[in-house]
DNA sequence: GGTAGTTTACATTCAATGGTGTATGTATAA
DNA sequence: TTATACATACACCATTGAATGTAAACTACC
């Protein structure tokens, strides 16, 4: 009925997207109508259409909200790792990639959303594009700062930079996977995240 | 129109399942209705609703049809590798699973629906608890070969059974989403597999 | 600095469709 | 003759996108 200011503009967007996380998690993506959120939300549809063009955008929307500012950083792990010891530092990169999850529910709400309620078909949607794109970022990074350790002679295996990424690259997701799959006898990466990664990386880093 | 024979029962049954794994993997499970399914396979809702009890019920029909017996096989690992080189075994094992996957098509277009294309929510389905079900079962072969190879003392890591094996699920998974996931800058599971479980046995076995 | 005009931030309504589950029909195999 | 293997028909609701309505916030102007 009332035109809002700009600031409570921008407070129905973030319940709007609030409300979605929260029936994302619980029933499905698919399982869940804009008419669901609009109404846990306390908005109409209305709302919904006024701040994203459809479903898809509103979990492109969660994306850029609680995870892209991560996934930003880590792109810029490759020149982040040019310490004194790289190999270290790399380590504690993807550590800290592990405690940004840990520390940050809304993040690891929106990745609970993303690995396992988006589907990823043959026909690619421009939400599965994007987030297809976000991989892709990652595992360049991976590559690139592989590629300087390899450079600098801190890597033991033989292998190459492309597939020391993509396996690193899975691991790491097949962790993440596994820590955020509902059906608790998943693993606990809280307690057990650092010795994970450092039994991998002990593996490949000299 | 005309009442079947057993046997042209069955392979409508079999065709049923062969549509729904072409539109689940083109356009995904949320965006196939039954009459999608019906229609390509040249039958109708009465049909799918004769076999299955609804969509959930199709794709654990697909499961079973196209994957079970694989892990079933696998929920045997531990007694499997009771050889007189038990970690050679344990590798060999692992490594079948990989190439069970790569050479049955089939099989592996299931695992593309039931890893990219089910929902996993916290509201559990049938589906759901009955795929989760068959995850802990995989964790716990992997386990139980674990801590048979920990007592002959394979094993040279000092981590538990428990955590291990759900490092190594963690990395087997994420190695085949990733070689499954649609959108090619994929690794390439049939040329490398063999290195990448290789790598990983390598820093656990002795 | 008050006011007319414009845009914003939604709510409401509309139109259309699609999908599900069930009930019933039916010819034939068993 | 009965149960099977579907096809057909029925009833119903849910969901989407767009179109329209609207009051208040903002802007421009005098």
């Amino acid at each position: 009925m009332v035109r809002r200011t700009k600031a409570e503009a921008e407070q129905t967007f973030h319940e709007l997207l609030d409300a979605a996380v929260i029936l994302f998690l619980r029933q499905g993506i698919a399982n869940t109508s804009l008419k669901d959120i609009a109404d846990l939300a306390g908005k109409t549809r209305g709302a919904i259409y006024w701040h994203f063009d459809n479903k898809d955008s509103v979990v492109q929307a969660l994306w850029q909200r609680n995870a892209e500012t991560y996934h930003q950083s880590l792109t810029k792990m490759a020149s982040a790792i040019e310490t004194e010891d790289p190999a270290k530092s790399f380590r504690q990169e993807i550590k800290r990639l592990i405690q940004n999850l840990l520390g940050d529910e809304e993040f690891g709400k929106v990745l609970r959303i993303v690995i396992h309620s988006v589907e990823f078909t043959d026909e690619h949607t421009l939400l599965q594009n994007f987030l297809t794109d976000k991989k892709s970022d990652f595992i360049l990074a991976l590559k690139s700062s592989i590629e300087m350790l390899q450079r600098q002679h801190k890597i033991r295996v033989k292998l190459s930079s492309e597939l020391l990424s993509q396996a690193l690259f899975s691991y790491i997701h097949g962790l993440v996977d596994n820590y955020l799959k509902p059906g608790h006898d998943s693993l606990d990466l809280v307690k057990d995240g650092d010795v994970l990664i450092d039994m991998f990386l002990d593996s490949i880093l000299q």
